[in-house]
DNA sequence: GTCTATAAATGGATAGAC
DNA sequence: GTCTATCCATTTATAGAC
Protein backbone atom coordinates (compact mmCIF):
# COMPACT_ATOMS: atom_id res chain seq x y z
CA UNK A 1 0.00 0.00 0.00
CA UNK A 2 3.33 2.06 0.09
CA UNK A 3 4.04 2.11 -3.53
CA UNK A 4 3.28 5.23 -5.82
CA UNK A 5 6.30 6.83 -6.76
CA UNK A 6 6.26 10.14 -7.87
CA UNK A 7 2.92 12.33 -7.98
CA UNK A 8 0.03 11.48 -9.71
CA UNK A 9 0.82 14.45 -12.06
CA UNK A 10 4.76 13.90 -12.78
CA UNK A 11 3.37 10.37 -13.89
CA UNK A 12 0.96 12.14 -16.39
CA UNK A 13 3.57 14.20 -17.61
CA UNK A 14 6.01 11.31 -18.36
CA UNK A 15 3.43 9.11 -20.20
CA UNK A 16 2.51 11.88 -22.08
CA UNK A 17 3.19 11.34 -26.06
CA UNK A 18 4.68 7.51 -25.65
CA UNK A 19 0.74 6.08 -25.92
CA UNK A 20 1.66 4.17 -22.89
CA UNK A 21 0.47 4.70 -19.37
CA UNK A 22 1.99 3.12 -15.97
CA UNK A 23 0.48 -0.61 -15.81
CA UNK A 24 -1.27 0.83 -11.88
CA UNK A 25 -3.56 3.74 -13.15
CA UNK A 26 -4.47 1.87 -15.82
CA UNK A 27 -5.19 -1.00 -13.81
CA UNK A 28 -7.31 1.29 -10.91
CA UNK A 29 -9.24 2.87 -14.07
CA UNK A 30 -10.27 -0.42 -14.97
CA UNK A 31 -11.69 -1.24 -11.47
CA UNK A 32 -13.42 1.76 -11.30
CA UNK A 33 -15.51 1.81 -14.37
CA UNK A 34 -16.21 -1.40 -13.65
CA UNK A 35 -17.36 -1.17 -10.11
CA UNK A 36 -19.65 1.54 -11.66
CA UNK A 37 -20.96 -0.65 -14.31
CA UNK A 38 -20.99 -3.59 -11.90
CA UNK A 39 -23.68 -1.01 -9.61
CA UNK A 40 -25.48 -0.13 -12.19
CA UNK A 41 -26.38 -2.97 -14.17
CA UNK A 42 -25.27 -5.87 -12.78
CA UNK A 43 -22.32 -8.05 -12.76
CA UNK A 44 -23.70 -10.57 -15.13
CA UNK A 45 -24.61 -7.90 -17.52
CA UNK A 46 -22.01 -6.26 -17.79
CA UNK A 47 -19.11 -7.61 -20.37
CA UNK A 48 -15.74 -7.29 -20.80
CA UNK A 49 -16.41 -5.28 -24.33
CA UNK A 50 -18.11 -3.14 -22.06
CA UNK A 51 -15.71 -2.31 -19.35
CA UNK A 52 -12.93 -1.93 -21.79
CA UNK A 53 -14.83 0.85 -24.03
CA UNK A 54 -15.82 2.62 -20.36
CA UNK A 55 -12.48 2.43 -19.64
CA UNK A 56 -11.46 3.71 -22.86
CA UNK A 57 -8.84 0.97 -23.64
CA UNK A 58 -9.57 -1.87 -25.84
CA UNK A 59 -10.76 -5.31 -25.00
CA UNK A 60 -6.84 -6.69 -26.31
CA UNK A 61 -5.78 -4.16 -23.41
CA UNK A 62 -8.32 -5.50 -20.86
CA UNK A 63 -7.07 -8.43 -20.62
CA UNK A 64 -3.46 -8.05 -21.07
CA UNK A 65 -4.51 -6.43 -17.13
CA UNK A 66 -6.98 -8.91 -16.35
CA UNK A 67 -6.72 -12.08 -17.79
CA UNK A 68 -10.31 -13.09 -16.89
CA UNK A 69 -13.51 -10.96 -15.72
CA UNK A 70 -13.38 -12.74 -12.58
CA UNK A 71 -10.31 -11.26 -11.62
CA UNK A 72 -11.67 -8.03 -11.87
CA UNK A 73 -14.38 -9.06 -9.39
CA UNK A 74 -12.21 -10.19 -7.19
CA UNK A 75 -10.02 -7.52 -7.72
CA UNK A 76 -13.15 -5.44 -6.51
CA UNK A 77 -14.10 -8.13 -3.78
CA UNK A 78 -10.87 -7.36 -1.81
CA UNK A 79 -11.81 -3.69 -1.81
CA UNK A 80 -14.79 -4.61 0.01
CA UNK A 81 -12.94 -6.83 2.40
CA UNK A 82 -10.74 -3.82 3.19
CA UNK A 83 -13.50 -1.74 3.79
CA UNK A 84 -15.36 -3.61 5.61
CA UNK A 85 -12.28 -4.14 7.94
CA UNK A 86 -11.54 -0.66 8.32
CA UNK A 87 -14.56 -0.16 10.15
CA UNK A 88 -14.69 -2.94 12.20
CA UNK A 89 -10.80 -2.57 12.80
CA UNK A 90 -11.98 1.37 13.86
CA UNK A 91 -13.96 0.28 16.04
CA UNK A 92 -13.46 0.84 19.68
CA UNK A 93 -13.41 -2.83 20.78
CA UNK A 94 -17.57 -2.78 21.72
CA UNK A 95 -18.87 0.13 23.31
CA UNK A 96 -22.76 0.21 22.68
CA UNK A 97 -22.57 3.29 22.16
CA UNK A 98 -21.30 3.76 18.88
CA UNK A 99 -23.25 0.50 17.76
CA UNK A 100 -25.47 2.45 15.37
CA UNK A 101 -22.42 3.88 13.69
CA UNK A 102 -20.87 1.20 12.59
CA UNK A 103 -24.11 -0.13 11.34
CA UNK A 104 -23.89 3.14 9.56
CA UNK A 105 -20.60 3.37 7.92
CA UNK A 106 -21.29 -0.41 6.90
CA UNK A 107 -24.25 0.14 5.16
CA UNK A 108 -22.23 2.58 2.94
CA UNK A 109 -19.69 0.38 2.34
CA UNK A 110 -22.44 -1.89 1.18
CA UNK A 111 -23.90 0.28 -0.62
CA UNK A 112 -20.66 1.38 -2.68
CA UNK A 113 -20.27 -2.16 -3.63
CA UNK A 114 -24.15 -3.22 -3.89
CA UNK A 115 -23.08 -5.09 -7.28
CA UNK A 116 -21.56 -7.81 -4.40
CA UNK A 117 -24.72 -8.52 -2.60
CA UNK A 118 -26.78 -8.31 -5.92
CA UNK A 119 -25.82 -11.36 -7.86
CA UNK A 120 -24.75 -13.12 -4.59
CA UNK A 121 -25.48 -16.42 -5.37
CA UNK A 122 -24.45 -16.21 -9.25
CA UNK A 123 -21.37 -14.42 -8.84
CA UNK A 124 -20.48 -17.59 -6.33
CA UNK A 125 -21.30 -20.21 -8.34
CA UNK A 126 -19.39 -18.73 -11.18
CA UNK A 127 -16.30 -17.96 -9.46
CA UNK A 128 -15.68 -20.55 -6.46
CA UNK A 129 -13.21 -18.13 -5.15
CA UNK A 130 -15.08 -15.54 -4.38
CA UNK A 131 -17.75 -17.97 -2.94
CA UNK A 132 -14.66 -19.15 0.11
CA UNK A 133 -13.84 -15.73 0.51
CA UNK A 134 -17.72 -14.55 0.57
CA UNK A 135 -18.33 -17.22 3.73
CA UNK A 136 -14.89 -17.06 5.42
CA UNK A 137 -16.17 -13.48 6.12
CA UNK A 138 -19.52 -13.95 6.85
CA UNK A 139 -18.86 -16.37 9.30
CA UNK A 140 -16.32 -14.26 10.78
CA UNK A 141 -18.40 -11.29 10.95
CA UNK A 142 -21.62 -13.29 12.27
CA UNK A 143 -19.17 -14.61 14.99
CA UNK A 144 -17.86 -11.20 15.76
CA UNK A 145 -21.67 -9.90 16.32
CA UNK A 146 -23.07 -12.85 18.12
CA UNK A 147 -20.06 -12.60 20.62
CA UNK A 148 -20.92 -9.31 20.82
CA UNK A 149 -24.13 -9.93 21.48
CA UNK A 150 -23.55 -12.78 23.88
CA UNK A 151 -21.53 -10.37 25.99
CA UNK A 152 -24.49 -7.97 26.24
CA UNK A 153 -26.44 -10.86 27.71
CA UNK A 154 -23.91 -11.75 30.12
CA UNK A 155 -23.40 -7.98 31.32
CA UNK A 156 -27.56 -8.15 31.46
CA UNK A 157 -27.82 -5.19 29.25
CA UNK A 158 -29.94 -7.65 27.16
CA UNK A 159 -32.29 -10.34 28.23
CA UNK A 160 -31.55 -13.24 25.54
CA UNK A 161 -30.30 -16.71 25.67
CA UNK A 162 -26.76 -17.75 23.95
CA UNK A 163 -29.11 -19.32 21.40
CA UNK A 164 -31.05 -15.89 21.04
CA UNK A 165 -28.00 -13.81 20.87
CA UNK A 166 -26.67 -15.79 18.35
CA UNK A 167 -29.81 -15.80 16.36
CA UNK A 168 -29.68 -11.75 16.84
CA UNK A 169 -26.67 -11.77 15.15
CA UNK A 170 -27.20 -13.61 12.84
CA UNK A 171 -30.31 -11.85 11.24
CA UNK A 172 -27.97 -8.47 11.86
CA UNK A 173 -25.99 -10.12 9.68
CA UNK A 174 -28.66 -10.87 7.35
CA UNK A 175 -30.31 -7.38 6.73
CA UNK A 176 -27.18 -5.75 6.52
CA UNK A 177 -26.31 -8.03 3.75
CA UNK A 178 -29.81 -7.49 1.93
CA UNK A 179 -31.47 -4.62 2.91
CA UNK A 180 -30.50 -2.31 0.38
CA UNK A 181 -31.00 -4.88 -2.38
CA UNK A 182 -34.11 -5.79 -1.38
CA UNK A 183 -34.93 -1.79 -1.09
CA UNK A 184 -33.47 -1.46 -4.68
CA UNK A 185 -35.73 -4.64 -5.79
CA UNK A 186 -38.63 -2.33 -3.77
CA UNK A 187 -38.29 1.07 -5.41
CA UNK A 188 -36.74 0.77 -8.35
CA UNK A 189 -37.95 2.82 -11.68
CA UNK A 190 -37.64 0.98 -14.65
CA UNK A 191 -34.61 3.13 -15.31
CA UNK A 192 -31.43 1.04 -13.89
CA UNK A 193 -30.99 1.38 -10.30
CA UNK A 194 -28.48 4.05 -9.38
CA UNK A 195 -26.86 4.76 -5.63
CA UNK A 196 -29.59 3.79 -2.60
CA UNK A 197 -30.70 6.89 -1.74
CA UNK A 198 -29.83 8.50 1.98
CA UNK A 199 -33.42 6.96 2.59
CA UNK A 200 -32.42 3.72 2.04
CA UNK A 201 -29.48 3.41 3.57
CA UNK A 202 -30.94 5.66 7.11
CA UNK A 203 -33.46 2.92 6.53
CA UNK A 204 -32.02 0.07 7.01
CA UNK A 205 -29.75 1.42 9.92
CA UNK A 206 -33.08 1.70 11.54
CA UNK A 207 -34.48 -1.69 10.72
CA UNK A 208 -31.13 -3.28 11.89
CA UNK A 209 -31.41 -0.91 15.21
CA UNK A 210 -35.19 -2.35 15.45
CA UNK A 211 -34.00 -5.87 15.50
CA UNK A 212 -31.91 -5.25 19.02
CA UNK A 213 -34.14 -2.28 20.61
CA UNK A 214 -36.77 -5.17 21.69
CA UNK A 215 -34.00 -7.24 23.33
CA UNK A 216 -32.54 -4.47 25.72
CA UNK A 217 -34.17 -2.94 29.04
CA UNK A 218 -35.24 -0.14 30.41
CA UNK A 219 -33.05 2.52 30.11
CA UNK A 220 -30.87 1.47 27.06
CA UNK A 221 -34.03 0.74 25.68
CA UNK A 222 -35.22 4.44 25.67
CA UNK A 223 -31.38 5.17 24.65
CA UNK A 224 -31.32 3.07 21.40
CA UNK A 225 -35.23 4.17 20.45
CA UNK A 226 -33.94 7.91 20.78
CA UNK A 227 -31.39 6.78 18.28
CA UNK A 228 -33.42 4.76 16.12
CA UNK A 229 -35.87 7.75 15.97
CA UNK A 230 -33.19 9.75 14.44
CA UNK A 231 -33.20 6.98 11.37
CA UNK A 232 -36.53 7.19 10.36
CA UNK A 233 -37.97 8.83 7.32
CA UNK A 234 -40.07 10.91 8.92
CA UNK B 1 -58.42 -24.88 -12.92
CA UNK B 2 -61.41 -27.30 -13.76
CA UNK B 3 -60.01 -28.42 -17.58
CA UNK B 4 -58.36 -31.58 -17.43
CA UNK B 5 -60.84 -34.09 -19.65
CA UNK B 6 -60.00 -37.30 -19.51
CA UNK B 7 -57.97 -38.89 -16.66
CA UNK B 8 -54.44 -39.14 -17.34
CA UNK B 9 -54.36 -42.62 -18.48
CA UNK B 10 -56.54 -42.46 -21.16
CA UNK B 11 -54.55 -39.76 -22.42
CA UNK B 12 -51.59 -41.20 -23.06
CA UNK B 13 -53.67 -44.29 -24.34
CA UNK B 14 -55.14 -41.91 -27.02
CA UNK B 15 -51.89 -40.69 -27.57
CA UNK B 16 -49.66 -44.09 -28.50
CA UNK B 17 -48.41 -44.16 -31.73
CA UNK B 18 -49.72 -40.62 -32.87
CA UNK B 19 -46.17 -39.13 -31.53
CA UNK B 20 -48.32 -36.48 -30.40
CA UNK B 21 -49.26 -35.51 -26.96
CA UNK B 22 -51.37 -33.42 -25.26
CA UNK B 23 -50.18 -29.60 -25.37
CA UNK B 24 -51.22 -29.55 -21.72
CA UNK B 25 -49.70 -32.19 -20.45
CA UNK B 26 -46.01 -31.57 -22.55
CA UNK B 27 -46.31 -27.77 -20.99
CA UNK B 28 -46.22 -29.21 -17.40
CA UNK B 29 -43.57 -31.24 -18.08
CA UNK B 30 -41.76 -28.18 -19.32
CA UNK B 31 -42.62 -26.47 -16.53
CA UNK B 32 -41.65 -29.10 -13.75
CA UNK B 33 -38.08 -29.79 -15.62
CA UNK B 34 -37.50 -26.70 -15.85
CA UNK B 35 -38.33 -26.10 -11.86
CA UNK B 36 -36.17 -28.29 -11.20
CA UNK B 37 -32.83 -27.32 -13.43
CA UNK B 38 -33.54 -23.64 -12.13
CA UNK B 39 -33.76 -24.91 -8.42
CA UNK B 40 -30.70 -26.76 -8.85
CA UNK B 41 -28.43 -24.21 -11.51
CA UNK B 42 -30.16 -21.33 -11.35
CA UNK B 43 -32.30 -19.48 -13.79
CA UNK B 44 -29.44 -17.12 -15.37
CA UNK B 45 -27.57 -20.85 -15.77
CA UNK B 46 -30.35 -23.08 -17.24
CA UNK B 47 -30.44 -22.45 -21.49
CA UNK B 48 -33.51 -23.71 -23.56
CA UNK B 49 -31.34 -26.37 -24.76
CA UNK B 50 -31.08 -27.38 -21.55
CA UNK B 51 -34.43 -27.35 -20.79
CA UNK B 52 -35.42 -29.17 -23.94
CA UNK B 53 -32.83 -31.85 -22.99
CA UNK B 54 -34.66 -32.52 -20.00
CA UNK B 55 -38.10 -32.54 -20.60
CA UNK B 56 -37.13 -34.93 -23.84
CA UNK B 57 -38.25 -32.84 -26.46
CA UNK B 58 -36.52 -30.50 -29.35
CA UNK B 59 -35.33 -27.13 -29.09
CA UNK B 60 -37.77 -26.49 -31.60
CA UNK B 61 -40.68 -28.23 -29.96
CA UNK B 62 -40.28 -26.21 -26.80
CA UNK B 63 -40.54 -22.64 -28.51
CA UNK B 64 -43.94 -23.87 -30.17
CA UNK B 65 -45.15 -24.03 -26.51
CA UNK B 66 -43.06 -21.37 -25.10
CA UNK B 67 -41.82 -18.45 -27.38
CA UNK B 68 -39.60 -17.00 -24.34
CA UNK B 69 -37.79 -18.26 -21.23
CA UNK B 70 -39.04 -15.39 -19.85
CA UNK B 71 -42.70 -16.90 -20.35
CA UNK B 72 -41.38 -20.38 -18.63
CA UNK B 73 -39.60 -18.11 -15.48
CA UNK B 74 -43.52 -16.11 -15.25
CA UNK B 75 -45.59 -19.53 -15.58
CA UNK B 76 -43.40 -20.50 -12.44
CA UNK B 77 -44.02 -17.62 -10.84
CA UNK B 78 -47.52 -17.63 -11.08
CA UNK B 79 -47.35 -21.22 -9.31
CA UNK B 80 -45.38 -19.57 -6.48
CA UNK B 81 -47.93 -16.78 -5.82
CA UNK B 82 -50.66 -19.89 -5.75
CA UNK B 83 -48.71 -21.78 -3.33
CA UNK B 84 -47.86 -18.46 -1.32
CA UNK B 85 -51.78 -17.52 -1.57
CA UNK B 86 -52.92 -20.91 -0.20
CA UNK B 87 -51.45 -20.37 3.07
CA UNK B 88 -51.94 -17.10 4.06
CA UNK B 89 -55.95 -17.91 2.97
CA UNK B 90 -56.07 -20.80 4.60
CA UNK B 91 -54.74 -19.21 7.48
CA UNK B 92 -57.15 -19.07 10.44
CA UNK B 93 -57.55 -14.67 10.16
CA UNK B 94 -55.06 -14.19 12.54
CA UNK B 95 -54.25 -16.38 15.84
CA UNK B 96 -51.24 -16.02 17.23
CA UNK B 97 -50.75 -19.67 18.21
CA UNK B 98 -50.09 -20.84 14.60
CA UNK B 99 -48.39 -18.03 13.06
CA UNK B 100 -45.81 -20.37 13.73
CA UNK B 101 -47.57 -22.97 10.90
CA UNK B 102 -47.61 -20.21 8.39
CA UNK B 103 -44.10 -19.35 8.94
CA UNK B 104 -42.74 -22.63 8.81
CA UNK B 105 -45.11 -23.40 5.32
CA UNK B 106 -44.12 -20.34 3.40
CA UNK B 107 -40.41 -21.39 3.77
CA UNK B 108 -41.47 -24.72 2.24
CA UNK B 109 -42.91 -22.97 -0.77
CA UNK B 110 -39.66 -20.64 -0.78
CA UNK B 111 -37.87 -23.74 -0.93
CA UNK B 112 -39.84 -25.39 -3.72
CA UNK B 113 -38.96 -22.18 -5.65
CA UNK B 114 -35.45 -20.80 -4.36
CA UNK B 115 -34.58 -20.25 -8.13
CA UNK B 116 -36.77 -17.29 -8.09
CA UNK B 117 -35.02 -15.58 -4.96
CA UNK B 118 -31.73 -16.72 -5.90
CA UNK B 119 -31.01 -14.44 -8.58
CA UNK B 120 -34.05 -12.12 -8.19
CA UNK B 121 -32.73 -8.67 -8.69
CA UNK B 122 -31.48 -10.08 -12.22
CA UNK B 123 -34.87 -12.15 -12.81
CA UNK B 124 -36.36 -8.91 -12.08
CA UNK B 125 -34.08 -6.49 -14.41
CA UNK B 126 -34.09 -8.89 -17.05
CA UNK B 127 -38.50 -9.84 -16.85
CA UNK B 128 -39.98 -6.51 -15.98
CA UNK B 129 -42.75 -7.95 -15.57
CA UNK B 130 -41.79 -9.97 -13.27
CA UNK B 131 -40.44 -7.02 -11.17
CA UNK B 132 -43.87 -5.61 -10.89
CA UNK B 133 -45.54 -8.77 -9.84
CA UNK B 134 -42.80 -9.56 -7.27
CA UNK B 135 -42.97 -5.60 -6.18
CA UNK B 136 -47.10 -5.89 -5.98
CA UNK B 137 -47.07 -9.48 -3.85
CA UNK B 138 -43.80 -8.31 -1.47
CA UNK B 139 -45.93 -5.32 -0.76
CA UNK B 140 -48.79 -6.73 0.25
CA UNK B 141 -47.07 -9.18 2.23
CA UNK B 142 -45.28 -6.80 3.89
CA UNK B 143 -48.66 -4.82 4.82
CA UNK B 144 -50.48 -8.05 5.57
CA UNK B 145 -47.79 -8.59 8.00
CA UNK B 146 -47.35 -4.98 9.20
CA UNK B 147 -51.30 -5.17 9.67
CA UNK B 148 -50.89 -8.04 12.06
CA UNK B 149 -47.83 -7.17 14.18
CA UNK B 150 -49.82 -3.58 14.92
CA UNK B 151 -53.04 -5.65 15.72
CA UNK B 152 -50.88 -7.60 18.38
CA UNK B 153 -49.66 -3.69 19.04
CA UNK B 154 -52.83 -2.44 19.69
CA UNK B 155 -54.02 -6.16 21.80
CA UNK B 156 -51.24 -5.01 24.24
CA UNK B 157 -49.31 -8.44 23.16
CA UNK B 158 -46.31 -7.14 22.23
CA UNK B 159 -44.93 -3.73 23.44
CA UNK B 160 -44.27 -1.94 20.08
CA UNK B 161 -44.84 1.34 18.43
CA UNK B 162 -46.69 1.68 15.05
CA UNK B 163 -43.59 2.54 13.34
CA UNK B 164 -41.47 -0.56 15.14
CA UNK B 165 -44.63 -2.86 14.53
CA UNK B 166 -44.10 -2.31 10.69
CA UNK B 167 -40.08 -2.56 11.38
CA UNK B 168 -40.54 -5.62 12.31
CA UNK B 169 -43.04 -6.86 9.60
CA UNK B 170 -40.19 -5.90 7.07
CA UNK B 171 -37.55 -7.96 8.43
CA UNK B 172 -39.78 -10.49 8.68
CA UNK B 173 -40.03 -10.14 5.08
CA UNK B 174 -36.96 -9.75 4.24
CA UNK B 175 -35.67 -12.97 6.51
CA UNK B 176 -38.45 -14.84 4.80
CA UNK B 177 -37.08 -13.83 1.70
CA UNK B 178 -33.51 -14.18 1.71
CA UNK B 179 -33.22 -16.88 5.12
CA UNK B 180 -32.79 -20.22 2.76
CA UNK B 181 -30.80 -18.31 -0.16
CA UNK B 182 -27.88 -16.86 2.78
CA UNK B 183 -28.13 -20.73 3.98
CA UNK B 184 -27.22 -21.95 0.71
CA UNK B 185 -24.24 -20.00 0.39
CA UNK B 186 -23.41 -20.37 3.78
CA UNK B 187 -23.14 -24.11 3.55
CA UNK B 188 -23.18 -24.91 0.32
CA UNK B 189 -20.25 -27.55 -0.78
CA UNK B 190 -18.86 -27.07 -3.95
CA UNK B 191 -21.81 -29.57 -5.51
CA UNK B 192 -24.71 -28.29 -6.96
CA UNK B 193 -27.20 -26.86 -4.28
CA UNK B 194 -30.28 -29.55 -3.75
CA UNK B 195 -33.28 -28.87 -1.34
CA UNK B 196 -32.31 -27.11 1.22
CA UNK B 197 -31.95 -29.53 4.62
CA UNK B 198 -34.69 -29.85 6.75
CA UNK B 199 -32.06 -27.94 9.37
CA UNK B 200 -32.07 -24.84 7.02
CA UNK B 201 -35.78 -24.46 6.82
CA UNK B 202 -36.11 -25.19 11.07
CA UNK B 203 -33.91 -22.60 11.54
CA UNK B 204 -35.51 -20.13 9.27
CA UNK B 205 -38.42 -20.59 11.59
CA UNK B 206 -36.64 -20.19 14.19
CA UNK B 207 -35.01 -17.36 13.15
CA UNK B 208 -38.01 -15.57 12.17
CA UNK B 209 -39.18 -16.13 15.80
CA UNK B 210 -36.35 -14.66 17.21
CA UNK B 211 -37.73 -11.63 15.65
CA UNK B 212 -41.19 -11.25 17.43
CA UNK B 213 -40.34 -13.17 20.63
CA UNK B 214 -38.50 -10.42 22.53
CA UNK B 215 -41.24 -7.71 21.37
CA UNK B 216 -43.97 -10.19 23.25
CA UNK B 217 -44.42 -10.11 27.00
CA UNK B 218 -44.63 -12.24 30.07
CA UNK B 219 -46.76 -15.48 29.29
CA UNK B 220 -47.13 -15.13 26.03
CA UNK B 221 -43.09 -14.64 25.96
CA UNK B 222 -42.71 -17.89 27.00
CA UNK B 223 -45.27 -19.80 25.58
CA UNK B 224 -43.44 -19.18 21.77
CA UNK B 225 -39.76 -19.66 23.50
CA UNK B 226 -41.63 -22.95 24.12
CA UNK B 227 -42.07 -23.04 20.35
CA UNK B 228 -39.25 -21.94 19.09
CA UNK B 229 -37.04 -24.17 21.06
CA UNK B 230 -38.70 -26.58 18.99
CA UNK B 231 -37.00 -25.35 16.32
CA UNK B 232 -33.33 -25.46 17.61
CA UNK B 233 -30.88 -27.57 16.08
CA UNK B 234 -29.87 -29.24 18.76
C1' DG C 1 -47.05 -31.40 -31.98
C1' DT C 2 -42.72 -32.57 -33.04
C1' DC C 3 -38.48 -32.77 -35.39
C1' DT C 4 -33.76 -31.18 -37.65
C1' DA C 5 -31.05 -27.67 -39.06
C1' DT C 6 -29.61 -23.29 -38.73
C1' DA C 7 -29.78 -18.34 -38.33
C1' DA C 8 -28.39 -14.24 -35.68
C1' DA C 9 -26.29 -12.26 -32.02
C1' DT C 10 -23.43 -12.10 -28.14
C1' DG C 11 -19.62 -12.79 -24.93
C1' DG C 12 -15.12 -14.33 -23.23
C1' DA C 13 -10.75 -14.65 -24.66
C1' DT C 14 -6.51 -14.72 -27.89
C1' DA C 15 -2.88 -13.57 -31.72
C1' DG C 16 0.17 -10.77 -33.45
C1' DA C 17 1.46 -6.11 -35.11
C1' DC C 18 3.05 -1.65 -33.34
C1' DG D 1 1.08 -1.06 -22.98
C1' DT D 2 -1.88 -0.77 -26.47
C1' DC D 3 -4.30 -1.73 -30.64
C1' DT D 4 -7.10 -4.35 -34.40
C1' DA D 5 -8.95 -8.34 -35.92
C1' DT D 6 -10.72 -12.56 -35.04
C1' DC D 7 -11.61 -17.20 -33.06
C1' DC D 8 -14.54 -20.14 -30.59
C1' DA D 9 -18.27 -21.32 -27.71
C1' DT D 10 -22.72 -20.36 -26.28
C1' DT D 11 -27.59 -19.04 -26.45
C1' DT D 12 -31.94 -17.44 -27.99
C1' DA D 13 -34.93 -18.06 -31.44
C1' DT D 14 -36.76 -19.32 -36.22
C1' DA D 15 -37.80 -22.01 -40.73
C1' DG D 16 -39.69 -25.52 -42.81
C1' DA D 17 -40.31 -30.62 -43.32
C1' DC D 18 -43.04 -34.50 -41.32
Amino acid sequence: MQLERGTASTQVAAEKGTGKRSAQRTRQRVLDVSLALFNELGAPNVTTNHIADAAEISPGNLYYHYRHKEDIVMALYERYEAAVGDIVGGASGGAVDDLWLVIHLTFEVVDDFRFIHRDLSDLCTAYPALRVRFQRGLESGIERMSGYCRGLARAGEIEASPEEAHALAVNVSLVTTYWLNLQALRHASLAAMGRAGDDALSEGVFQVLSLITPYLRGERQEEFRRVARRYLPN
